[in-house]
RNA sequence: GCCCCCAUCGUCUAGUGGUUAGGACACGGGCCUUUCAAGCCCGCGACAGGGGUUCGAAUCCCCUUGGGGGUACCA
């Protein structure tokens, strides 16, 4: 089978155009077939030269390579439909020549005022089809004027149109409805009825999976690939992708709902911290669903059992919670060595720390297994550990009652860290066993609940209410460090009075 | 306005004439516990409404309602 991605560079990649991609990943992989990308840039209005870097970006963060396509090359190229311009010219001509399209010289203040009588008196809206009925001399006079024109596909004026979509079945509309097309624009360039009918038949693509937006145009391209004389790819048309709100389609703007904020654009996914493994099981499971019993599955056992004819028509909003989730559950499997690595290019930016001394920092690796089980994504990590970072002056007290243990007041947490700050002076080994040996000690000894005692130490080396686990943070500051802190903290304390 | 598509817990979904309508996330409660998590257990929670067809409808048909998409020399 072979199977294309058709993107617009218009701008960022977005979580539906990023699903669409891995569906038809996963059919072509499914089938062994072929995954082709194909750039549709015949609109120089919109066109945004550094989508198509971005878009290839996502699309390989994701795991999705493709078999044939504009930096890969293959048998039908090129795979850029402006560089193929002239062909999409010769098809053009080729329903002229069979009167199966027409040439119109409307100019586009025609049109708009055309359409705005049409709204006003309540019609619907569409083209008169004016050029359509000139006479040869007519016709003759225009061209002879030099006019510029438009290419229109000749839709039969009555009858009906069928076509198939694969979860749908068999859709037919009264050929009154539509109308006669654009095929090629007077720049030269095809739209998206010509280029995408002709393409998909060159590179003889065998499944057609887009989005749902395309389906009230569906006759429009049958009726195009009957004036060839070709037959239509199956043709799937996924159901949208809905804001989070659940109104409307997603748009490529932050939306906040509730005063929460959701992502869009599939960069600001990467760069959130996002795990692709994370990613893809996601969005496989959006309007398809591997096995309702299984949340967690491989790459390879999605591509097995993958079946187009399976997925739900149903327009969808993203389950963002369950991608926080399903990111944390993926978080858990990697190494903490795997994990580490993933972690230090994005703390090298939030702590401003160059990353091969960060990699080399044993802070980090006593900190991240103790951080692995409270990430959802990867930039929250610095929230947990930047403190470990920063000098014991730095660290600012915003909340100096943090720094009360439980049922404790101030003269009572002052005791409570001094009396451990003996203990840390003299322990040996400084770790985290042996430390919290010693403290559980201390706080029975004093009559103070574990907890209790434990709190003016968190706060005090933190500045935190919460914290990795207290006495792998000690370890990982060390001692002095640590001594420090405490100090600080029993000075705080000591303001409160 | 007109055309087309869609309709199961808040959300993502399983279900294709006979199920106590299943799972996951979220939410609530409990256990565990040095904070927060993670983990485990329990709970809450849906077939949009109305007509048919049928011995029997979430499943098939019709209507209503609701939602979505389209209505460009954009894709």
């Amino acid at each position: 089978m072979r199977v294309r991605f058709a993107p617009s560079p218009t701008g960022e990649l977005h979580l539906g155009g990023l699903r669409t991609a891995l569906f038809d990943y996963l059919w072509a992989k499914h089938t062994g077939g072929t995954f082709i990308l194909r750039i549709e840039d015949t609109d120089q209005k919109r066109y945004d030269a550094k989508s198509l870097e971005s878009l290839m970006r996502g699309l390989r963060w994701l795991g999705l390579e493709w078999d044939e396509g504009p930096d890969v090359g293959g048998p039908h190229a090129p795979y850029i439909q402006t560089e193929r311009a002239a062909i999409y010219q010769q098809h053009a001509e080729m329903l002229l020549e069979k009167g199966a399209a027409y040439r119109c010289y409307c100019t586009a203040e025609r049109l708009d005022e055309m359409r705005e009588e049409q709204r006003r008196t309540n019609q619907t809206t569409g083209y008169d089809r004016r050029c359509r009925h000139l006479s040869p001399t007519e016709r003759a006079e225009r061209e002879a004027a030099g006019l510029s024109s438009v290419v229109r596909l000749a839709v039969p004026t009555e009858g009906k149109t069928t076509f198939t979509d694969l979860i749908r079945g068999d859709i037919t509309v009264d050929n009154r409805q539509l109308q006669d097309e654009v095929l090629l624009k007077s720049d030269g360039l095809p739209t998206y009825h010509l280029a995408a009918m002709v393409d998909d038949h060159l590179m003889e693509i065998s499944h057609v999976l887009r989005g749902e937006e395309w389906l009230s145009t569906a006759p429009i391209h049958k009726l195009v690939a009957e004036a060839f004389g070709w037959e239509l790819p199956v043709l799937v048309h996924l159901p949208v992708i809905l804001d989070p709100s659940g109104k409307g389609k997603m748009s490529k703007r932050k939306k906040v709902v509730e005063g929460k904020e959701y992502l869009a654009l599939v960069h600001e996914f990467i760069s959130a911290g996002y795990l692709p493994d994370a990613m893809f099981n996601f969005l496989t499971n959006v309007g398809w669903n591997y096995d309702p019993a299984v949340e967690i599955f491989e790459r390879e056992e999605a591509i097995e059992r993958f079946d187009i004819s399976q997925i739900n028509p149903k327009a969808a909003a993203l389950p963002y919670d369950k991608l926080d989730w399903l990111n944390g559950q993926y978080i858990r499997q990697l190494t903490p060595t795997a994990l580490k690595e993933q972690l230090v290019p994005i703390l090298s930016k939030q702590l401003k720390i160059a990353p091969a001394k960060l990699l080399a920092d044993n802070r980090l690796d006593i900190l991240v297994p103790q951080i692995q089980e409270r990430l959802k994504r990867l930039d929250e990590a610095v929230e947990w550990i930047d403190w470990a970072f920063k000098d014991a002056d730095e660290i600012v007290y915003d909340d100096p009652s943090l720094l009360l243990g439980r049922k404790l007041d101030a003269a009572q947490s002052i005791a409570v860290l001094e009396d451990g700050a003996a203990v840390l002076r003299t322990i040996e080994p400084f770790l985290p066993d042996e430390i919290q040996a010693a403290f559980r000690e201390r706080a029975d000894a004093l009559d103070v609940k574990a907890g209790g005692y434990f709190g003016p130490f968190r706060a005090a080396i933190s500045g935190k209410k919460v914290s990795p686990p207290l006495f792998e943070s000690m370890q990982a500051l060390g001692r002095d460090e640590v001594l420090r802190r405490v100090q600080r903290g029993v000075e705080e304390l000591a303001k409160m009075g």
